[in-house]
DNA sequence: CCCTGGAAGTTTTACGTATAACGTCGCCTC
DNA sequence: GAGGCGACGTTATACGTAAAACTTCCAGGG
């Protein structure tokens, strides 16, 4: 037999379809006797009913699911946001969807061609962003991730404490004793690569005596290795410690820094940034920035139900956190 | 202004709403003129008509949409696996939304109410189909991946050759002259990791004078170091090439045998199976097994559609490909 | 005894779409 | 000039649900 609707349920157990929608959606105190209301619930579970979630999506106007947008989820910082975006929707009923890197579906679709459910909102991670022009004019409520916290057009944001998180690393380089610092900055235009190299150059500023030198590196282990190889046999003063803008970077760095005959970390500390499954996969594993990505995606998915809602939600930075481990050390005397 | 409907398209145009269906479904060849088409696509642009994607799935009673349950999206074989399979979809005008990992989402919940969209059918991998006692009786279309082939309950299966990839590990390490072997194996009842350890020993059974231990390990960088510490230290012949289960077992591997004071690949050779990112991000690059999972996914897809036009899929397993780096050579004599 | 009001339902309607079934007109054929 | 037929539409209906509006019955108060 085919799928059992209300209607179905409601001929089992002797009543209207209208009751059944009264007892299953809860809303049958002082409509409904109770024995009925049991009858009923008895017959669905009886016939194994499940509600159409197109018809109750048509009927409400709205689909309880919402769209994630990420770059990739090869990355794994971006598998976390959607696992803590995903669980915290479940507790509110809700589904995620989502919508990766445009790269990886070929032609630039429609992302919401491509979400074939309807969509009650949007979260959009701001490395994503920039690919989705379409998010504008589509009026739906916008949550953004990591981004620019002054950009009006997102009805709510997002943030992490990435300068602070780069503070961090900074300070606990220059603690070691480090003075010629190296930053492998990801080759990307967003706005959370632009914070963490101003707190770098902000908390250097403040320390006497150093000296920052900067180069682009592709957010890849396998050609940032040669953009690493590159700055290091730069002519000029040689760093001591490598700050790279993300682990993927830092490992390829690492390796550069073997092939030139430097040992990580008594000749040269790198250090990474994320705190992915890469961090401590590598040998020595790295010092880095561990960033609560399914808290981003949980708060992502709270802030837009709260939208939802008609409230505004409110915006405190999460907390990023400096994890030491074993690719920093004082630099060789 | 409320979202333009297709009766609104169709006031603008001047024509019923039954036109704008026609126009726009693509269906109005001999039944709308050419001109009035246009004039309805016209109007729906200037609206911005989108069509409510609800009412549709309602009316056409299915929603294009697949259900991908991964055990877990921090594996980026999974995360290239859905890569694949949203690919795929979007060619088909498909949409794939995800079920992931029930302990990433708490209490068992399930699937089918998770999945705020109504599906179409459901692809599973086989790592997760162990927790989806749910998927029996909801007798919607299904895809195993990977999994057991003899197993009737799927409707079809997209298989990789896991088996020849072993197979291709172990010669690999033969022809290098290794004859004493330590088998990490993943520490999960699953048909694919069953297939991997029958394939080294078949490989081996046909090779005179070798040996085989076997030791389970977590799929887990840091827990697995533990397990291969004790496997390399325990008592007996001290294997010289150490055959993992998964990139990330050979990772903790090669940390546990460098602190054992064994230098990788001269003293010890390790190999890895997934071919993940992580395996080009440790030092030395790991010899693994590449597993086109792209492919997984879009095969899956495919096998979908098939199966949802009424049609039985065929199914060839995926080859699979050694991939020679830097974590093997020959023993040390 | 009538009137009010609540309990326990039912009938009806709307959501937006796709399509089957039904008109109407003009032209061509026999 | 009757009949047919293709082009160009329109009208009507169904999908499954939620909820507003309506009915019926009965108890209790004045």
């Amino acid at each position: 037999m085919a799928r059992p609707t209300s209607k179905d349920v409601a001929r089992a157990a002797g009543v209207s379809q209208a009751a059944v929608s009264l007892v299953l959606g809860d809303k049958w105190r002082g409509r409904v006797s109770g024995t009925t209301a049991d009858r009923v619930r008895e017959a669905a579970r009886h016939l194994g009913y499940r509600p159409n979630l197109a018809a109750r999506n048509l009927r409400l106007g709205r689909t309880r699911t919402a769209l994630l947008v990420v770059p990739a989820l090869t990355n794994d910082f971006f598998a976390r946001v959607y696992t803590g975006a995903a669980r915290k929707a479940a507790e509110h009923d809700f589904g995620v969807v989502l919508y990766p890197s445009p790269e990886g579906l070929g032609p630039a679709k429609d992302p919401f061609a491509s979400a074939r459910a309807a969509l009650d909102g949007v979260i959009a991670s701001s490395m994503a962003a920039r690919t989705l022009t379409a998010l504008h004019g589509a009026d739906l409520p916008l949550v953004m991730l990591d981004s620019d916290p002054t950009d009006p057009t997102a009805g709510a944001h997002v943030n992490l404490d990435v300068a602070d998180g780069m503070r961090q690393i900074t300070e606990h380089l220059l603690a070691l004793g480090h003075r010629h610092f190296l930053h492998l900055a990801a080759d990307i235009d967003s706005w959370t690569f632009a914070a963490r190299a101003r707190a770098i150059q902000d908390t250097l500023h403040a320390a006497p005596d150093t000296t920052l030198r900067t180069a682009p590196a592709p957010l890849s282990t396998t050609y940032s290795r040669a953009a690493a190889t590159q700055a290091l046999t730069a002519p000029g003063s040689r760093p001591t410690a490598v700050i790279c803008d993300g682990d993927t970077i830092a490992a390829g760095a690492c390796k550069a820094a073997r092939r030139l005959g430097l040992r990580v970390p008594e000749d040269l500390s790198v250090t990474g940034f994320d705190d992915l499954a890469l961090a401590t996969a590598v040998d020595p594993e790295l010092t880095t920035v561990h960033l609560p990505a399914e808290r981003v995606g949980e708060r992502g998915m709270e802030a837009l139900t709260t939208l939802l809602d008609g409230h505004t939600p409110t915006g405190t930075a999460l907390p990023t956190q400096l994890v030491i481990r074993d690719s920093t050390a004082p630099p060789p005397s």
